[in-house]
RNA sequence: GGUCCGGUGGCCGAGUGGCUAGGCAGAGCUCUGCAAAAGCUUCCACAGCGGUUCGAAUCCGCUCUGGACCUCCA
């Protein structure tokens, strides 16, 4: 068995093939740190966080590097070309490396409230400029970019025609052709800098006003958005590396450019794999800036927004997130979050209680069939993930597993059903998939003992009520304690447990 | 206008021609002092119209319809 992965290179599912196994690169656009990370910023680093964790489970030594874009990322469309960065700092007031390290500490607490683990390099923008000229002056050195105004535009039309001829023209990853660009002509007011509309900018002059701004062979200036993940992409994975990830959206032009970038600079198509997920949708609309349709992830956790009818836990919205294929859109609503929420905590506590339990490895299966459809569940999880981590289908079969778990918690299964060895792979399972690979965690409520001891001598309380049937002082622990959001149940072995909200 | 992707039950979503995921919600039953939870059962689908096929949600054509990209965008 092998993983295969859709590559929208080839619009196919491949076989992934490392080029050195087993060391893997996989390299993923990171934010741009001028603004607060909403909900559909949340999907392509959960996503790809379960891709770097299976390819680890899968025995990989995975070099994960997502960029921080901290500059460069200006705005074409006005009057003059501004730095997004620059721009948000003077209204803010604020330094603009100030406003960097404020999104950039929010947008690193969002990821590890969602549990992701940190890449391997997560280089900066501002700390690779050096790379970025250097890649520029290679490329204007091949004919392949020209200066205007101390602004370097890249030469997309003379990229395409040579380099048609070996297979490789402009707009292969996202499947345009550059006639059909040359259609759509729009008037852009800096058009006169440029050769050809469709040419791009690998490096901007900085107008006086603008406070970012570096020392260049062309002036002072920024780096255009494209060449900075050229740059920490080659400089860290190699001139041709696994795998590059990001949103869809950032198909064309970002990843169209990094291509022409990184094949004039190296005469190699940079990454092997283009791996792209798809958009979470409000209604059927992308959620974006544009839209004026977008969740922060602030206001997801607590709830704090118009459209939102209660708080979203971290692990409701990745869980939200792995119970569909990345490739299709997601649709947001409260009545979906709620459905994933209540899912959640289903399968977390069959699988908590489950892995309480101690198993008897010697025994043998008194249901022959149950212990077969467990194996036959289990094995399926390694087959879906190979299918272009068809993460959906892994949660189908661990709620068919969960149904077994709470059948032998309630004791409509005998617990021996199933034999020894396949109970002892059960508990490593799901152990395995839901912690290591989905990298989902339990969201327990801290607790350092006094809680409990409270709610034991309130249990045993309303115990003693049960027993001399008071059921008015038993109703009122457990009403006026579901009131303070601590749910009580009364176990079928006539024990008491409860759970925090 | 160009390029591309979808339309699956009340909602979110898997679906590689035949074995008709899964979750949430609804209904019934079991358990329970009552709940809650859980278990069992059950209801509700493949946008429409043709075609290919023994058989189509799945392949082909047309129609309707939603969306994405072409500009910053995850």
């Amino acid at each position: 068995m092998s993983l295969k992965v859709y590559n929208s290179l080839s619009r196919q599912k491949e076989i992934f093939t490392p080029i050195n196994a087993p060391y893997v690169g996989m390299y993923v656009c990171g934010p741009t740190v001028s603004g607060e990370s909403h909900l559909g910023h949340a999907r392509p680093f959960i996503t790809f966080d379960v891709i770097y964790r299976y390819l680890m489970y899968l025995g990989y030594k995975v070099r994960y590097v997502r960029n921080i874009t901290d500059a460069g990322h200006f705005e074409e469309e006005g009057r003059e070309a501004e730095d997004k960065i620059s721009k948000k700092a003077v209204l803010e007031k604020l330094e603009p490396m100030e406003l960097v390290q404020k999104y950039t500490n929010l947008y690193h607490w969002a990821m590890s409230r969602f549990n992701n683990l940190p890449p391997s390099i997560e280089p900066t923008a501002t700390g690779h400029i050096v790379e970025q000229i250097e890649m520029i002056k290679k490329i204007i050195e091949d004919g392949y970019a020209y200066e205007a105004n101390g602004s370097v535009y890249f030469d997309v039309a003379k990229y395409n025609t040579d380099f048609s001829k070996v297979g490789k023209p402009y707009g292969m990853l996202s499947g345009r052709n550059l006639e059909d660009q040359l259609d759509t002509t729009r008037e852009l007011d800096n058009q006169d800098e440029k050769r050809d509309k469709n040419d791009f900018a690998l490096w901007k002059s900085a107008p006086p006003e603008h406070i970012m701004r570096w020392n260049s062979p062309w002036g002072e200036g920024f780096p255009g958005w494209h060449i900075e993940c050229s740059a920490m992409s080659s400089k860290y994975l190699g001139e041709e590396f696994d795998i590059h990830g990001g949103g869809m959206d950032l198909q064309f032009p970002h990843h169209e450019c990094e291509i022409a970038q990184s094949t004039v600079c190296n005469h190699k198509t940079p990454a092997r794999y283009w791996l792209h997920n798809n958009m979470i949708t409000i209604q059927g609309k992308k959620m974006g800036k544009s839209y004026n349709n977008v969740i922060k992830l602030t206001e997801l956790f607590s709830g704090d927004s118009p459209i939102l009818e209660q708080p979203y836990s971290p692990m409701t919205i990745r869980f939200f997130i792995l119970q569909s294929h990345y490739r299709g859109t997601l649709d947001f609503s409260n009545e979906a979050l709620q459905a994933s929420e209540k899912a959640l905590k289903r399968l977390w506590d069959s699988y908590e209680w489950y892995s309480k339990q101690t198993i008897d490895a010697t025994t043998t299966a008194t249901d022959n069939a149950l212990d077969e459809k467990v194996k036959k569940l289990l094995a399926e999880f390694d087959e879906f993930m190979d299918d272009d981590f068809s993460t959906a289908k892994v949660l189908a079969n661990m709620f068919d597993l969960s149904s077994v778990i709470n059948s032998i918690k309630d004791k409509h299964i005998v617990a021996d059903a199933i034999s020894g060895p396949t109970a002892t792979l059960l508990q490593k399972q799901l152990k395995t998939y839901l912690e290591d690979v989905f990298g989902l965690v339990g969201e327990r409520v801290a607790d350092n003992g006094q809680l409990d001891g409270v709610l034991q001598l309130l249990i045993n309380i309303r115990k003693d009520a049960k027993g001399r049937k008071d059921f008015m002082t038993s109703d009122k622990i457990r009403n006026e304690l579901a009131a303070l959001g601590v749910q009580l149940k009364d176990e079928k072995d006539g024990g008491t447990s409860y759970s925090v909200n």
